[in-house]
DNA sequence: TTCGATATAAAACAACTTGTTCGATAATAT
DNA sequence: ATATTATCGAACAAGTTGTTTTATATCGAA
């Protein structure tokens, strides 16, 4: 890819990301992207059809990259949800948020932070789905396995939320955890 | 309230639920209301600020009255969590969701639904916190005890957006049984 | 029923936003 | 060095927002 558009590329995302800390994202102009960025309007429609069309470009840069590093590991992948295992993607993942890669503790924490976590909880769907069986003991047997895999992503999800609202204080081990509890994991 | 006034309101309502259920929220735009609605665009004005405030106004109405019948009776709340009473706030709940008052069923189960569902929760947290007391047996020494309140919240209202999803198939009994599987207290 | 108050209609309005187009310029890759 | 391509800057039409004004119709109270 050509150097500019890398650059361009680069501009328009920190801008937007900038902006998503300070302002509802309906509320936030591609005037105020590009100024932001300094580039031209010409060149942002360019790069992107609409805002809409940038938000979700900028939610796979940053969830394909956590993912990636997640359960990239054919090995620790089995382990998702074995409280013991002190390697196991869950609590991977976790340590990965917390090095605040690509600014993202500031994405899930800001006002926008739905928007975002609606995305994670999509792809968590799509990793636990692909790992039934992984978990299948933890389920009771009277609740639908759709139902059931839906609430894991949930719980995940908000036990992310609650860790970053409370400044991220405990350790990923301590709040893995917790979401063992809730799921009934113990 | 004038009858007017009153009319018009009503109007203002029923057009923008109708939009809401075929185009998401932030596409909607004042023009398209007033014109389902068949009022003045300075009459829209002056019953709501923005489309925001109609969005607030809409969910203070419909979850307002549903939450009013469900913990208007003193003696009912005190079974929210106990899952052996048939006559639980619970129970009572998701049977008055399942008569669909408003058409509150089209607005969860559209794609529009993050929206209900978020101010749904929100006040699901409060009624929860303030009953706290309720459900403290059942939550693991261990959690926090907001991270707990959160879990009951959003266990809560996964369950009823999967209900809904589903097409409202089980009976209000059988989804409650779910939920309290999910939330551990068998 | 009458009458003052008030809600609505209709239209026009400025300010702003969106997405596109254009020619000129500058950076890039080879 | 050169052909290619990204960017700029400006202008543009189309659409949206929220306000204002004047005239009309409806309301509630006496």
């Amino acid at each position: 890819m050509d150097r500019r558009q890398r650059k361009t590329r680069e501009s328009i995302f920190s801008a937007f990301t900038e902006l998503l800390s300070k302002k509802e994202f309906n509320k936030i102009t591609v005037g105020e992207i590009i100024a932001e960025a300094d580039i031209g309007r010409a060149t942002f429609y360019a790069h992107f059809e609409t805002k809409d069309f940038l938000l979700k470009e900028l939610c796979e840069e940053l969830f394909d990259h956590i993912f990636e590093a997640s359960v990239g590991d054919e090995d620790a992948h089995r382990h998702i949800f074995d409280c013991d295992a002190n390697d196991s993607v869950f609590i991977h993942l976790l340590k990965h948020l917390q090095k605040n890669d690509n600014n993202i503790l500031d994405l899930l924490s800001c006002q926008n932070n739905e928007l975002f976590l609606r995305y994670f909880k999509d792809e968590l769907v799509k990793l636990i789905r692909s790992q039934r069986e992984l978990f299948e003991e933890g389920r009771a047997n009277e609740l639908p396995e759709d139902f059931w895999i839906n609430h894991i992503a949930t719980t995940l999800v908000e036990t992310i939320r609650w860790w970053i609202n409370n400044g991220i204080v405990e350790s990923a081990e301590k709040v893995a955890q917790y979401f063992f509890l809730a799921v009934n994991k113990k």
